[in-house]
DNA sequence: TGATTATATTGAAACAGTTCAATTAAATAT
DNA sequence: ATATTTAATTGAACTGTTTCAATATAATCA
């Protein structure tokens, strides 16, 4: 009961090619001839099979993302940008996400590619410097943007001054008279985790500072880990305590506070806590969450607007990086 | 340069049909055969093209997702839960979001339609009883789940006991002593706020207490929404302010607490204030959010699970109705 | 009026697979 | 050694569209 292009070509008595140039409004078809077409598609509720259509222009009009979680605000927000640009210029988007697994990474991956996605925005895994999958997408000339900055490769990219931002916030807490700053570090594999201890080394660095291994602390990027995190370092006596947290992201921020003060220390006089990523929630925080604020909505909008500008070019794998600002917003917790 | 299952069966030395079969594993195929053919295969990395399959077996292996906001921790954990249940199926996920507009929601379910989703998953708006789009997807057989209850509509569905929690939330209030009860409804369309209200009169009127049009604040689902709305009510004198709020999400609940106290109100002691959804962050605010538990994950989970045994079926429309359980969790905001 | 040009339409092949009746090859029975 | 059954493979048609060279029709020119 399918109305195809071939139900329409009889029922208008023109062929089939008739009836695909006027859904591609061709010019060159006759306004009546057109019409005529139209009315009978109208009567037939006829629509297109995108299916075929992909598989005869070689293109799907859908494009990948891939992303680290799917249940965090970070994430959704990515999500958001991707979606509102890539639905503004006629683009699907088929979502995947790693869950913070190198594999599952791949093997998204390749679902998404059998699925001849346009392109991919990926937010990928730092695993090893093994970076072999994307290389491929390079060969196969597969359009992409990374949302981390993988400087080994060559590739469009939007990515946050990440390091700056991160010695900044550090260098403030520093200022406050912080001597002893913990990192929360994120999950594994976290890019943007890793460039953060950068910065939170080079911001100890040059102020003398020396680098303390144990004030490191490996967490992840869930509530959770922040709750537990704060209740260890809650039991830590006083003056081996560190005075300041500054965390990968606002949940281990937010949950590390929570747990904090549950145990009685006052925030941020006795312990000051510092967030990334200024997700929607941290001003309404008490106390209100000094963080590092980051242009999701933005990021996700740019990566968009790259990969469909590159899929338009065709051929040449423009290779762009486009680095957009963060910056600490001081609210209460520090 | 892609490789084809025409290249694969002239290096093989095979026909066309046997490397179908053999991407079937179809056990008529000789063992010998497969292996020979599964090796020129893996020498060319080859990768069957999921869309000319799709247009030949009627069936993509993908469904649409609409959800409401994709920027919200309840459709961001509904969509992890979907992503998980329809990956662990072999399912990829196409993202569509009405964004609260109507239209929208209408737009997008043609494009999900016209991309040849085997099913799809729908957190729909209430617009005026206009549900047109949805008996067109049950006259065309499309296999569809929802994720909101509509009564006047023979479909799968997953949903919580909407009305009986609210209630019960608002008899917690009224036996803590509150008379003044306001009620923050959410975005307008949608179907658990006004069920939310349901239960908030139901409430009332088992306690004998009148409905007061006053106390109904028309509000949003974002946290600004509730921020905004919290500056108001605390304007309101004493004496006519409500002491409780109860709230249609934790966001509008959290942003309402966040101006109350800025404004000077103690919470519960002045303002007591309720949310819905449980979402992540509510126990780790301060104070800790009472607010209804609602199994958002599971409720991502089943809708998929059940979906795709729609799907499998084929043909029998089964209309199943699961309720998940709501419940109120008391912590500190009342 | 016939040749030339411009405009509109079409037929057949292509996209990359699946499906299934028909054929061929191998194995067993007579 | 031949007929019969079973197992393995194939050819052709099909999925629903696009593409483009070839053709038909209409309009303009000499």
């Amino acid at each position: 009961m399918k109305i195809t292009i071939n139900d329409i070509a009889k029922l208008a008595g023109v062929s089939k090619s008739t009836v695909s140039a006027v859904l591609n409004d061709n010019p060159l078809i006759k306004d009546e001839t057109k019409s005529r077409v139209r009315q009978v598609m109208e009567k037939l509720d006829y629509r297109p099979n995108e299916l075929a259509r992909a598989l005869a222009r070689k293109q799907t009009k859908t494009i990948g993302l891939i992303i680290k979680e799917i249940d965090n605000p970070y994430f959704a927000r990515i999500t958001s940008g991707v979606y509102d640009s890539a639905n503004k210029e006629g683009y699907s988007v088929l979502l995947g996400s790693s869950e913070l697994k190198p594999l599952q990474e791949q093997e998204t991956l390749n679902v998404l590619l059998s699925k001849k996605v346009d392109g991919l925005i990926i937010s990928c895994l730092r695993d090893n410097g093994d970076f072999s999958h994307l290389l491929e997408l390079k060969r196969r000339n597969i359009p992409f943007v990374l949302l981390d900055n993988v400087e080994m490769l060559q590739a469009n990219m939007i990515d946050i001054n990440n390091v700056q931002a991160s010695m900044e916030a550090v260098q403030y807490l520093i200022k406050k008279g912080h001597r002893r700053i913990a990192f929360l570090a994120g999950p594994n594999y976290s890019v943007h985790s890793f460039q953060r201890l950068e910065g939170y080394k080079l911001a100890h660095l040059r102020s003398n500072i020396p680098f303390d291994e144990n004030l490191i602390f490996a967490t992840g990027s869930y509530l959770e880990n922040g709750i537990k995190i704060g209740r260890e370092i809650a039991q830590i006596p006083t003056q081996k305590r560190p005075t300041a947290l500054y965390c990968f992201n606002d949940l281990v921020a937010i949950g590390s506070i929570y747990s904090l003060r549950q145990e009685g220390l006052r925030i941020p006089e006795e312990i000051a806590v510092v967030g990334n990523d200024d997700t929607a929630l941290a001003q309404a925080m008490f106390p209100p969450l000094t963080t590092v604020h980051i242009p999701i909505y933005e990021i996700g909008q740019h990566a968009a607007k790259l990969l469909i500008d590159q899929i338009r070019q065709k051929g040449s794998p423009l290779n762009k990086k486009i680095i957009l600002e963060a910056h600490l917003v001081e609210r209460e917790s520090a």
